[in-house]
DNA sequence: TGTATTGATGCATAATTTAGCAGATTTGTT
DNA sequence: AACAAATCTGCTAAATTATGCATCAATACA
């Protein structure tokens, strides 16, 4: 049954993507809810082999993401939706980044970025869809605060 | 003896910075040896205080080094040394945010830095300086590899 | 079809990290 | 100095993650 990895990985993709996964035990019951069931070994398996990482907040976040996370974390400023736009902020100067990152991360959600200088305009699909645009990047921003 | 703590976390520092240190039991051991006995129970709650965090490929690293990992990480594309000089290729337009990350982390052995568009020269204090900043560098760059 | 090989998974367990609690030390106040 | 409050630390247990081993399924091949 080499199948149920595929579809389980791809599962635990959407799952990483939508909610704050901070245990290994959280995405086994996540899975089961999908009827996708395994133990929390093979979960522990499954993202070594798809790199998850876990961010100093404690949540999992997809390898893919990675380097979205950097630079959100390292650039951006302040985040914000007016309908299905959303504005970002970021260090002057690296606005053109920023946006490369959220193209290449290919999220569902965005429809296209276009920089300037130190503001970056994403567009949502809808209203909801930047909505969670902003909930994610929040979540790939969030940095442990001491 | 609340001078322990203060002492004990600026040798953590030292020794997270010149060793890879991949386990708290290590840290123990390796502060035993500088003379600060304590449990690993202790040295979980310094890091915590300290914010270290340990990257994919399982090693600790200070919170002030967590930019420059980032940028290392994600821009650079080769490191060289020669003799006390550190030439740093990075992808185009993002030197000058990698040399002012360098010089933000101000690690003990560059005296320097200059960036041109691609390209960063460092400056060593020695020799061996030049080696160890390759080094550190080399060991922020280390990305899991699946 | 029968058999060997490879990959995936569960179970049990080890390894690692975190947290609760109590005792000791330090600091601050009167 | 005496007492109170705040910190720090070790001990121990809990929580979380990783791993060795055996088994089962799927695939390859004779």
């Amino acid at each position: 049954m080499a199948k149920r990895r595929t579809g389980r990985q791809e599962a635990i993709r959407r799952i990483v993507r939508s909610k704050s996964i901070r245990t290994q035990r959280d995405l086994v019951f996540e899975l089961r809810d999908m009827g996708f069931t395994c133990t929390q070994a093979t979960v522990s398996r499954d993202i070594t082999d798809m790199g998850l990482r876990k961010l100093s907040e404690g949540a999992y976040v997809l390898a893919e993401d990675l380097h979205l996370q950097h630079m959100v974390s390292e650039f951006v400023v302040a985040i914000e939706s007016v309908g299905n736009q959303v504005v970002i902020k970021t260090q002057a100067g690296t606005a053109p980044g920023v946006a490369a990152a959220i193209d290449a991360a290919e999220l569902l959600e965005v429809v296209g970025s276009i920089a300037g200088n130190d503001t970056v305009l994403a567009i949502g699909r809808s209203s909801e869809g930047a909505a969670s645009i902003v909930s994610l990047l929040n979540k790939l921003r969030s940095v442990r605060r001491s």
